[in-house]
DNA sequence: GACATTTGTATATTAATGATGTACAAACTA
DNA sequence: TAGTTTGTACATCATTAATATACAAATGTC
């Protein structure tokens, strides 16, 4: 399950959204699904429910829920963006600064790369064609 | 050159740092080589230069810079720290994340994998032993 | 050697952001 | 119908970021 690390310089709103994303990427809900309710993910994690909200709010701009008032988060049917030239220019930059982090922390780069393939892996499916 | 990005969620003085950071990784600078003054920095950057003193504080704790009072910042001879078992862990949910924020702007897990080897190896040298 | 300049640092201030407390209006439930 | 549950709106408080300003020590210039 989700997890709120309070030593993280990452908001913890950010941090829901960022871990349910994740999970949405993954596949692992399917269209019409419902979320939890705010209330109920807040108590779970601990926080406030408007934070859980801000977090729901976030997943709605970007097209993942349907946030129909008193009625909870629905799992939208989601069609993926087409990804311009810039996309993978915004990718790139967060990617280095991670890695390198990774690697200034005693990592090398073959375990690096490792779990890169695995993490894309499960979350996107199949790497090689 | 490094470059900041006023819209972005993370601070400016952690770009900074992270942006630096990534070409010490590199090798792209010796022991014993001088930083430019945080002065000089902060107006290439169009900063205050006490956010620039902010990173350069960050990455001496970090044991990348030596930081003597006027005399500027020059470049430690680092040994590279052993990582624990609980380095990959810190490295895997921000790789997650990362991943799933390019998939979900339409990337797909082959462009994403290819990018990533690419970026290892060029942060890190060799990636297959 | 005297003196202006250059250096990183320390402190105060201001603005922005995050997380919470509280209240509310609409929909569901019994 | 009455009470509960829902996402939302607004106010508040604390933390953080970025800057302005001043300072003390080292360097360079004459």
């Amino acid at each position: 399950m989700l997890r709120i690390d309070l030593g993280s310089r990452v908001s913890v709103y950010e941090q829901i959204a960022n871990g349910l994303r994740a999970e949405l990427v993954s596949g692992k809900f399917s269209p019409g699904e419902k979320f939890p309710t705010v209330r109920a993910l807040a108590i779970n994690l601990g926080v406030h429910h408007n934070t859980v909200a801000e977090a729901y709010r976030q997943l709605a701009n970007e097209g993942w829920l349907e946030l129909r008032r008193h009625h909870g988060a629905i799992v939208r049917e989601r069609d993926k963006p087409a990804a311009g030239p810039d996309t993978m220019e915004r990718f790139k930059r967060p990617l280095e600064e991670l890695i390198a982090k990774g690697l200034a922390d005693g990592l090398t780069p073959q375990l690096l790369a490792g779990e890169m393939i695995e993490a894309a892996r499960r979350l996107g499916g199949k790497i090689f064609p």
